[in-house]
DNA sequence: TATTGTTATACTCTATAACTATA
DNA sequence: TATAGTTATAGAGTATAACAATA
């Protein structure tokens, strides 16, 4: 349910607000709808540090295993690494990061938090934590562990319908 | 739980897998990780059809809205006006959708979906509806009407949220 | 040969601002 | 003046393929 009307969409005047039709039912779309909606705020809250909710994740995971290799960091955020380089040129850039050579192996140039990049990342926590407190803070305790309960029966249902779909295509 | 590993990426190998933080506790990161894998498998569902689920999105309310304008559908789709064009475009190239003018009022030019157009949505609603019953079929049916309720709550929060922010802009 | 990081390139999604033609 | 649609443009965000340096 949301505002009002029935379109989801903020219907400020008059305008008569279009049927929606069977995408109403879909899981999916409520998935969709309330992940956006959490996105947005933390984004919009983050803004204020003046970093994304990106940039935010991976200098939690820099920062939590320094000098880790780029393609270990690519992998650690579900990224490509050449969609990585971008990300680090702004971050090394604006003076959050650092490329260092590294002695044994002279390809990898391993990434480092600098000291205004953990600055910026304890600025950060407590924003974080509070557009998630503000999630947490709608449910009771026991709601919100039974989210993440349905939640990951949502994932496993789908790992398994996609571990099975490989099953037939290596059967078929 | 993710299939193996602590990362929630696919860890191949012995790759180390690196430690992700404080991101592993945050609901945001939940909702994130499962909305994309639902959203991934429709998508991808999808592409047998040979639509997006933007396009299905769109296919299917301006099939309940015959002959809407432009405007209307952004609005119910959430996008900008300008936006919209390019998607339209592409489906009339496709033959799915067509623009058609007014008499009444010269400057509009209202979208109808083709036959062909409703073809592809026929294709397309069982391969989002079996999408979406998987999903439910991860859930019982309390527990289906539980999570809609959880997430109706958790974005009613980020509203009220909203709301009283604007509230203190507005008194300050 | 294989791996690390980089570049070149492209594609999607989205928006803002300015424009055209109507109204 | 206001509205409907379009264009021009820009910016994230993402990926694939090819490459150089190094292992």
């Amino acid at each position: 349910m949301l505002t009002s009307g029935d379109s989801g969409i903020a219907d400020d005047d008059e305008a008569p607000s279009l049927d929606q039709g069977m995408l109403l039912g879909l899981m999916g779309r409520e998935l969709r709808v309330t992940y956006l909606a959490v996105f947005r705020r933390v984004e919009d809250q983050l803004e204020k540090v003046g970093i994304t909710p990106q940039q935010f994740a991976l200098l939690v995971v820099v920062e939590r295993n320094p000098g880790a290799r780029q393609t270990l960091l690519a992998k650690a955020r579900g990224l490509d690494k050449s969609t990585l380089v971008p990300m680090i040129d702004r971050l090394e850039r604006d003076g959050l990061l650092e490329r260092r050579p590294l002695a044994n192996d002279r390809r990898v140039r391993a990434i480092w938090i600098t000291e205004r990049g953990k600055q910026i990342l304890d600025a950060a926590i407590p924003v974080v934590r509070e557009s998630d407190d503000l999630v947490r803070g709608s449910l009771t305790e026991s709601e919100r562990a039974q989210l993440l309960k349905l939640m990951e029966k949502i994932r496993i249902g789908i790992e398994d319908s996609a571990a099975s779909a490989r099953g037939n295509d290596a059967a078929a």
